[in-house]
DNA sequence: ATTCTATGTTAGAATAAACTAACTTTTATA
DNA sequence: TATAAAAGTTAGTTTATTCTAACATAGAAT
């Protein structure tokens, strides 16, 4: 299957949250997270409907395939990773993390995602300090 | 001014960097680096001209103003810092990081720009090491 | 000087993604 | 049940960015 564009991933991403959070997801609960037009919404679910990632009940709640679940999670979990990342490792806000995350998503890959993970995993005030030199970790390699 | 599109930083960061590299720029040159048409290009430097951050002689070579050459440069250094940081904190190789970073300088901020600059700066194979959990650093903990 | 080739430009079309305005269907409520 | 409000859809427009094809100009080579 061919790649979602930027804004495709935002929309499927969307569905799945909303679902996630309200356990139903309607086109006003997208307007209402992504902030565009209702016929933006629509356009955009009639694309993913052809791809097969969504359904919709007519006038009706959305619901995501199976591979448009997978699809949808696996942006999530991009999108989670690069939240936190953001948030711990450059110290971002939240909500300033979350719009730049939102951006990031589609531009990192698996394997960049992979290693945040592991970062993340891994992190502490203490790693901090000596990521940012504020703590000399010579000693360290000497002992290493 | 008002925030460049993705496109017309890509263009202009291309004019600095040909600039740099040749002495001299033309459309040709442009087309090499950022691998579009001519018309494109064409399209995108009229842009930038009614935005005074470059100029062209009639059928011949592009220069920067200097507010296009103080725009170009922010662009350049925000690129050459995430290329940096993808290639020594994520291990990507030189022209996967150089995709990227293409992607993601016009996402990141000063702030993160900042940061990285700040982790770049302080960054050796034994901070690599504690980054990535393959050190134990608990011992340097106890005696910071 | 003329002609060939590079380079640059214009015109017109395609695509993606957004919008507003108007319309339809569903749901709630009086 | 009739009607008002909310939700969803359609039609048509706008903007940004790209493209191809056709054309214009400049510089090089004969």
């Amino acid at each position: 299957m061919k790649k979602l564009s930027r804004s495709l991933e935002n929309y499927i991403e969307a569905v799945f949250i909303v679902s996630k959070e309200y356990g139903k997801c309607r086109v006003t609960d997208i307007q209402k997270k992504l902030k565009v037009s209702k016929p933006s919404i629509v356009n955009a679910l009639s694309i993913l409907k052809k791809k097969k990632l969504l359904f919709q009940e007519k006038y009706g709640l959305i619901y995501l395939t199976e591979s448009g679940l997978k699809t949808a999670k696996k942006i999530y979990k991009k999108h989670t990773t690069i939240l936190k990342f953001l948030e711990n490792i450059f110290d971002l806000r939240a909500v300033k993390a979350e719009k730049i995350a939102c951006d990031m998503e589609h531009i990192i890959d698996k394997k960049i995602q992979n290693k945040m993970e592991k970062i993340l995993k891994n992190f502490n005030p203490e790693v901090k300090k000596i990521l940012y030199g504020e703590k000399d970790e010579t000693f360290a390699i000497k002992r290493g």
